[in-house]
DNA sequence: CACCAGATGTGCT
DNA sequence: GCACATCTGGTGT
């Protein structure tokens, strides 16, 4: 029996030059491996969510980091296609996304859950606060800390050592869709339902939707009263 | 299950 | 200057 043979890097950089879209269901069951100084950490992934850029006229994503343009810290989801975006966020966290679409075109995946393959032990010094192997990497942040990236991680190349990527050969399972994790106002609504996850498995981060937040007031500056810069 | 503190980079004003 | 954030873990009901 012959099996295709696995995409190499530059052909997996040719899929991943799709729509985040249609990507995601192929990235589900898809493998990201990471390899440290202190070893290596493989994850399945179970959970992704697309991210898309103000270049799409059709669907222009108010969720997206990349919404009002390009800027110092979404810069890698503007280049080409198998980097890695990871962000900081809540003081105390780290995202982790793989972009997407051709070079010039922002979008990207944010690796919300998956199944930790290799490097359990490794895995579990790095988040001694998970009580169950199911919650090492069920969570975008926890995903990210057991993979041990940080910002230092944006924008390398997830296709090249001392990352690798490996596309499942077929469908992985039943996929699931539906609103994005925590993302606020239209962005987080169903007309945005570009989170994808495999029915069913247990590692999938459980779903919160975002926090309303009260439109925080901000003072009208009083009549007659001008602002200027220091200088 | 609901609620909430934590802690700081980032981008808008 | 300051509001907000693609979240997590702990506590209480």
């Amino acid at each position: 029996m012959d099996v295709p043979p696995a995409p190499d890097a530059e052909q997996l950089r040719g899929i991943l030059s799709g729509d985040a879209r249609d990507l995601a269901p192929q990235l589900l069951g898809a493998v990201l491996r990471h390899e440290s100084r202190d070893g290596a950490v493989a994850v399945r992934l179970t959970e992704v969510e697309a991210y898309m850029g103000p270049e799409d006229s059709l669907h222009p994503d108010p969720g997206s980091h990349t919404y009002r343009g390009p800027t110092a810290r979404n810069a890698p989801m503007f280049g080409p296609p198998g980097h890695l975006y990871v962000y900081f966020t809540y003081g105390m966290h780290h995202c982790t996304n793989i972009v997407c679409g051709p070079a010039g075109a922002a979008s990207a995946l944010l690796l919300r859950a998956g199944e930790v393959v290799e490097g359990v032990e490794l895995a579990r010094l790095r988040r001694p606060t998970s009580k169950h192997r199911s919650d090492l990497a069920s969570g975008p942040a926890r995903l990210a800390k057991a993979l041990g990236l940080t910002t230092a991680d944006s924008g390398r190349d997830a296709l090249a050592p001392p990352f690798a990527l490996v596309l499942p050969p077929g469908p992985a399972g039943d996929v699931s869709s539906g609103p994005r994790v925590g993302v606020s106002g239209a962005g987080g609504s169903e007309e945005y339902a570009w989170r994808f996850w495999l029915t069913g498995d247990p590692t999938v981060s459980r779903y919160k939707p975002a926090v309303q937040r009260p439109r925080k007031h901000r003072p009208a500056p009083a009549p007659g009263t001008a602002r200027f810069h220091q200088r």
